[in-house]
DNA sequence: TTGAAAGCGTTACCAA
DNA sequence: TTGGTAACGCTTTCAA
C-alpha cells in the first residue's frame, strides 16, 4: 500500500499538500491539486485509517454489544445499526456479551484502547459505573442504564398490557403470564402490565405468574406444568416471542387448540411468527426503527450535535395472527357444532 | 487515558523499558519490573491499540461479511466466529453485502484502511481479483471462490441428494424441487443432487422444479403454483429451510396435509426448524462448526501457521422431523381408517 | 540491563 | 499557496 509519502513524491509536492486535498481544506492551488488527483489515482493510493486514528484519536469505528446475536431479536437490531452506521461511514464492531458484565467490560476496555467512537449498548447487566468509565458516546437499547444515558426503548408497560386486554377482549377468563428473567428489566415492567390488568380480578393469584427465561425450552416446561395444574386457563400472555413459541408447543402436546381453547400472544414481533401454527399474535416492537434511532443518536452524539431527544420511546403494535384470532375461533366452535 | 510516556515518568524509567514489560520481551531487572507493574496499575493504564496497530501494521480485528445478518442461516455463523476471535484476543467487525459486489469491495477497502488482519466472507458475489488485491488472509465459507482460497463449506451435492433419497425412501412417487437463486452456487449444486436422484425416473422433468430464491416468501408462492399445477406431487425438497417454510405455509392453504400427503425436508438446519408446525426436517449443516472452522484457520493465516488442510468440507446431517416422519404418516393413515 | 531515538502514516501548526 | 515539522502512542534497533 503506498503512503502519502509516496504521493507527495511522485506528484512533486509535500505531504501536507497531499494531506490537504485528500481532507480538502487548505489552499491549494488548482494546479497542484490536479497533479496530486492524479497521483493518487495512478498509484491507487488509499489513505491510512490508523494512522489517521492515532493523530485524530477517533475512529469511525463504533461498537454494538449484544447478548446473544443468535437470539432473533439482536439481527434485525444488528443489522439497523449497521445500516445506518455503513451509510455514514462508520464501521461496526460486533461483541457478544452473553449478559455477563465481565464479558462487556472486557468489550469495553478494547474499544477504549481502539478508538473507538461510541457504543450502542443492547444489553442488560451494565452498571452506571462502567458506562461512565467507558469516556465516550453510548446510546442504550431496550434499557435505561441511567437517566444521563440517552436510551431508545419500547413502551413495555403499555404495550403489555394492551396485550393482555387483548387477550381479555377476545373473551378470555383466565389469563396467565409466563414472564422473563428476574434481573431483567424490562421482563419485570411487562410483568407489572400483566398485573396492572389482571391484579384486581377475582381469579387471579400469583400461581399465574410462571417464569420462562426468555427460552423457548424453558417456556416450554413452564407451560407444560401450568397448562396441567390449571386447566381453567384460556389465554396466555408471554413476556416475548420465543416463549410463546414455547407456549405454543406445550398447548399441543397437551391437545389444547390454539386459539380456540387457548389464545396465546407474545412480545417483540421477530419473524418467527410468522411461521408456526398457528401464526403467532404479538405486540411488535419497531426492532428495525429502534436500531435505526439509536445509531442516529449515537453519530449526533459523536458528532457533538444536541440530541433533541434524549430518551427515546416507541410503542410496540398488537399485530393480530391466528393465535388470538377471534374469527377464527368462531368458526372452529362453527365446524364442532 | 494515560499513554505509556506517562507511565514511564511515574516509574523513573524510559518509555523503552515500560515497553519491555508490557511485551514480555527483552531484559527487564525484576526491580525496575516490579516498578513499572506498580505504575501500570496506579495509573490503570492501558496500551493504545491504535498507535500499536500503526507501528505493526496489524490490529488484532477481522471482518466478516455477510449477505445479511437477518437471514437465519448467518448469526450462528457470526456467532461463532465471534466466539473464537474474541477467545483469541480477535475483534470482529460485521459487515452486510447483501450479496452486491461494490458493497463487498468497499467493506474490503475499508478493511485494509483499518489494518484488519484478514477476512471471513460468507458471500456469493466476490470476484477472484477483488480477493487477491485485498492483499490479506482470507477464509471463504459456504463457496469457493477460487482454490487459491481457503474455504470451509458443506458438501452440498452429497447432501442434497441425502435428502431426495430420504423422500424417495419414505415412499415418496413424484418429488419437487424449490431451488435457490441461480447465482448462487450452493443454489446450483443442491439442484444438481435432486437431478442427480430423481432425473432418470419416468416421471420426471423439468416442471417440477421451481425457483423460490431462497426466500420464504417467494417458495409460498412458487409452491402454491407447483402444488395446484401438479397435484401428483407427495414429496418437496427445498433448497434451504426457509423455503420449505414457505412450502409449508402453501400446503396448509391447500388443505394438503404435511406430512402424510405431502412430505417436506428443507437444507441448512436453522433452529426455525423446530417452531414450525409440523416439525420441519432438514438436512442441517454443522453451522457453528463452519464458523468455528473458519475462524480458526483464519487465525491460523493470520499467525502465518501452515494450514493442514485449506479445504474443509463438512456434511450435512439428516434431521428427521415431523414434516418426513413415516410413523407419523403411518399413524395418520390408521387415524383415517 | 537500560535509554535514546527512529519510525509507523497521518494531520495541523507555523513559516515562508 | 506551499513546505517543514512536531505530534499522535507505541515498538524496536542500536548504543551504552
Amino acid at each position: 500500500m503506498p503512503t502519502i509519502k509516496e504521493v507527495a513524491k511522485t506528484a512533486g509536492v509535500s505531504v501536507a499538500t497531499v494531506s490537504r486535498v485528500l481532507n480538502n481544506n487548505g489552499y491549494v492551488g488548482e494546479d497542484t491539486r490536479e497533479k496530486v488527483s492524479q497521483a493518487i489515482t495512478e498509484l491507487n493510493y488509499k489513505p491510512n485509517a490508523v494512522a489517521r486514528s492515532l493523530y485524530k484519536k477517533q475512529s469511525r469505528t463504533i461498537g454494538l454489544i449484544v447478548p446473544d446475536i443468535t437470539n432473533p431479536f439482536f439481527p434485525e437490531l444488528a443489522r439497523a445499526v449497521e445500516d445506518v452506521m455503513n451509510r455514514k461511514g462508520y464501521t461496526v464492531i460486533l461483541g457478544n456479551s452473553d449478559e455477563k458484565a465481565e464479558e462487556e467490560k472486557a468489550y469495553l476496555t478494547m474499544m477504549e484502547q481502539k478508538y473507538v467512537d461510541g457504543a450502542i449498548l443492547a444489553t442488560n447487566t451494565m452498571d452506571n459505573e462502567q458506562v461512565h468509565a467507558f469516556n465516550k458516546p453510548v446510546v442504550a437499547i431496550d434499557r435505561a442504564i441511567d437517566s444521563t444515558v440517552p436510551t431508545v426503548f419500547s413502551d413495555n408497560l403499555s404495550s403489555s398490557r394492551e396485550a393482555v386486554r387483548h387477550l381479555k377482549d377476545l373473551g378470555c377468563q383466565v389469563i396467565a403470564h409466563v414472564r422473563g428473567p428476574e434481573h431483567v428489566n424490562n421482563a419485570n415492567i411487562r410483568c407489572q402490565g400483566y398485573i396492572d390488568v389482571v391484579g384486581e380480578t377475582n381469579w387471579f393469584h400469583n400461581g399465574y405468574i410462571v417464569n420462562g427465561n426468555y427460552s423457548s425450552q424453558e417456556a416450554y416446561q413452564s407451560a407444560l406444568t401450568l397448562l396441567k395444574d390449571h386447566p381453567e386457563i384460556d389465554g396466555i400472555f408471554a413476556g416475548n416471542d420465543l416463549m410463546a413459541i414455547g407456549v405454543l408447543k406445550a398447548a399441543r402436546d397437551l391437545n389444547i387448540v390454539v386459539p380456540d381453547q387457548l389464545a396465546v400472544i407474545g412480545f417483540d414481533g421477530i419473524s418467527l411468527c410468522e411461521t408456526t401454527f398457528p401464526e403467532l399474535s404479538t405486540m411488535a416492537q419497531p426492532i428495525y426503527q429502534l436500531g435505526e434511532t439509536a445509531a442516529e443518536m449515537l453519530i449526533d452524539l459523536i458528532e457533538q450535535k444536541q440530541l433533541t431527544k434524549p430518551y427515546r420511546k416507541y410503542s410496540a403494535q398488537l399485530i393480530q395472527r391466528q393465535s388470538t384470532n377471534k374469527s377464527l375461533i368462531m368458526s372452529a366452535h362453527d365446524d364442532q357444532s
